[in-house]
DNA sequence: AGCTATTAACTCGATTTCAAATTTAAGTGA
DNA sequence: TCACTTAAATTTGAAATCGAGTTAATAGCT
């Protein structure tokens, strides 16, 4: 594997520390000389850690499972009032906050409707706004917060930039800005990708170390997970997959480029069901109809999940995930949209087609991610 | 950054070594005090490390370098005695072999043609073949082996598969037969992939750590290096896009689908010239013809430039990289190709068009990467 | 020449981590 | 009840790595 960083000892001791606290998250109950094989760590040193994290209130002992044979393992949990992270995520028209736990458990959660073409201090306000709502209720320490946002991200200064959709969203400090209003570490991230690490570390990801999801809001993106790692691009605008071309897809209105976003985003689709209509139509409606078995809504679906199938099968022979996520509201829509989606994938696949799977998260995917996000970069402070 | 491994101190003592050595390979002349910089580490580990590798004769001391002021430095090199690395590529027609020494400098090659259709056991035994003779004429010890041949890699086991272009070829145990006989370890990579890693450690590539090669040879395949790591996919069989569709391009044979691989690569390239000229066209001729002027011949590699095009634009927007290299013969036809290339990526960009350009490596590329990825691979025994 | 500034390389006591041995806490069967 | 087995947790002495301080080697200046 090309150069790997070597690490300080410091740094290794945060990651030790971070790694065990991760894993214990991920699947409590584990004990010392478990997490010692996993880590391939000294049962002695793994015991010196542990030991520290339950000293600084971390991690609790319960009392040990029985075992068929041998002196039964001290099981270890998170500690969830060790203290508590926030996660945000901004899509042009909605925001959504989330407060989870030390064990990543949901506390709180907020929606709010954000205003077409609000302009960026606004937006950046009703961001804090949200985190504050979600932050009250409770007692525990706040270590760290995610945000989501659209746009190509510069993780290390904490902006964004470079939305097609918002104007003005460039270069917006809003790491910077956050992180003096809550006085934590507050982790930046563009919300197609926080969605995959929700998948990673909460949903159908889980286990996995290769696989791609497909967002498909506003407009569409992907995050990609290979070799366990996040796919962010030398500018943190990785994913674009929105611009690719559709040139089977049929004409919108004749000034845009036909792309994949254009053509086959959640915006393409309700525009074109309410063309069809003659007036407008929702989401909520859209579905409604879909449900009901309205034929021009599911030509329509049909047509979408046609173009969305093509990028698939493109996904699939260029990264060979394990799984494709399919992430965003059309997921709530169950076999009605994924049933097409997958014949489609498979008529054009003559190796096995990828595992294609809906994320079970609703609208929240993205503030989950983003709270995941900052809680797996947070080390325990030495 | 999600689960990276921890790793035991055995494996790190082995990596901090490996390291070292990589980056006294990439940029000699470097101090015990620039490398425990870069490394992170106290200056008295890395000096006790360098120590030991120049005890055991994988560096040399060269006498000190003037500096502008303070004590000047003792200067370190590969010892290029320390021993030797082989490096072999395989398409279905050509077979290329180098030796290199331990600093990845050149010391012997080898060119064999493979006649079409050859089977597997005949494969095989020319692999072996061409790796004995550029083994031979220096008594360096052989440290490793690298093997590049096409379709999915199964990296554990050595194990190649699923080429379409050569029949039978599945589960090739091209690994384990060679480190038998050469009583090396072995390490194979499909070889669109090497040609990333030569371009990584020895081309356009040096000192980045994201972006994309577009091998086009026979087939059509990419090597993408992300966060400094090569993608293989969980099957090993990422990179090939080859079977994108490529509906925008001329219509070839009637019975077979349009892909990028059908309709672009080199093979359908010179097939289109064959059928222009009414006779066999090979590369040399139609390179030839291309640097006279020829019309028909510019259109048709403009008309696959174009299919290109699209391709390069879609992993563009995909990965974010930091450059993007064009590898396989047309890289040696200069301007001639990558002026149109270069053109239509920029017609298809409203941002930022990637940096596009032509690989360096002449056909040693494939057995050159082999030769890198064996060599950073390989860990000092201890 | 002698002094100062600067940076490399080395030395050495303190700390971290390891591997192996020991202790602990159960179940099992005579 | 009491060995015997098994596996977790802990203890312990050895090896590694660190960080701070020391020495070495050079340039520039007086």
């Amino acid at each position: 594997m090309p150069s790997s960083r070597i690490k300080s000892k410091h740094q290794i001791v945060a990651g030790i520390e971070a790694e065990l606290l991760k894993r214990v998250r991920v699947e409590g109950g584990k004990s010392r000389a478990e997490l010692a094989r996993e880590l391939r760590l000294a049962p002695s040193t793994t015991g010196i850690y542990v030991d520290r994290l339950v000293r600084e209130g971390f991690l609790i002992e319960r009392d040990a499972a029985p075992l068929d044979t041998g002196r039964p393992p001290k099981q270890l949990e998170p500690n969830p009032a060790a203290g508590k992270f926030l996660g945000v995520d901004f899509e042009p028209q909605n925001l959504f906050a989330v407060a989870v736990d030390f064990s990543l458990h949901l506390v709180r959660r907020c929606h709010r409707a954000v205003p077409a073409n609000e302009p960026v201090p606004g937006i950046l306000r009703r961001i804090e706004e949200a985190l504050q709502s979600v932050l009250e209720g409770d007692r525990r320490p706040l270590l760290s917060i995610g945000v989501a946002v659209p746009g190509s991200i510069d993780q290390a200064k904490g902006l964004a930039s470079g939305s097609e959709l918002i104007s003005g969203w460039d270069n917006v400090p809003v790491g910077p800005r956050l992180a003096e209003k809550f006085k934590v570490p507050v982790r930046v991230q563009n919300n197609i990708r926080t969605m995959a690490m929700a998948e990673l570390w909460l949903g159908q990801g889980r286990g996995l170390t290769n696989f791609v999801s497909l967002g498909i809001r506003t407009g569409i993106g992907t995050g990609v997970i290979a070799n366990g790692q996040l796919l962010c691009g030398a500018q943190g605008g990785a994913g674009e997959v929105g611009l690719w071309p559709a040139p089977d897809a049929p004409a919108t209105d004749g000034n845009r480029e036909r792309t994949l976003e254009t053509t086959s985003s959640l915006g393409a689709i309700l525009q074109a069901a309410s063309e069809a209509a003659g007036k407008p139509v929702d989401f909520d409606q859209f579905r409604a109809q879909a449900e009901s078995g309205d034929r021009t809504v599911l030509a329509i679906l049909k047509q979408a999940a046609e173009q969305h199938a093509v990028a698939i099968y493109q996904l699939h022979v260029l990264f060979d995930p394990e799984r494709i996520i399919v992430v965003g509201p059309l997921a709530e829509l169950g076999a009605l949209y994924l049933a097409p989606l997958k014949s489609s994938v498979r008529r054009r696949c003559h190796r096995a087609p990828p595992e294609l799977v809906a994320s079970s998260f609703g609208q929240y995917g993205g503030a989950l991610g983003a709270a995941a996000f900052a809680l797996h970069e947070w080390l325990p402070s030495r």
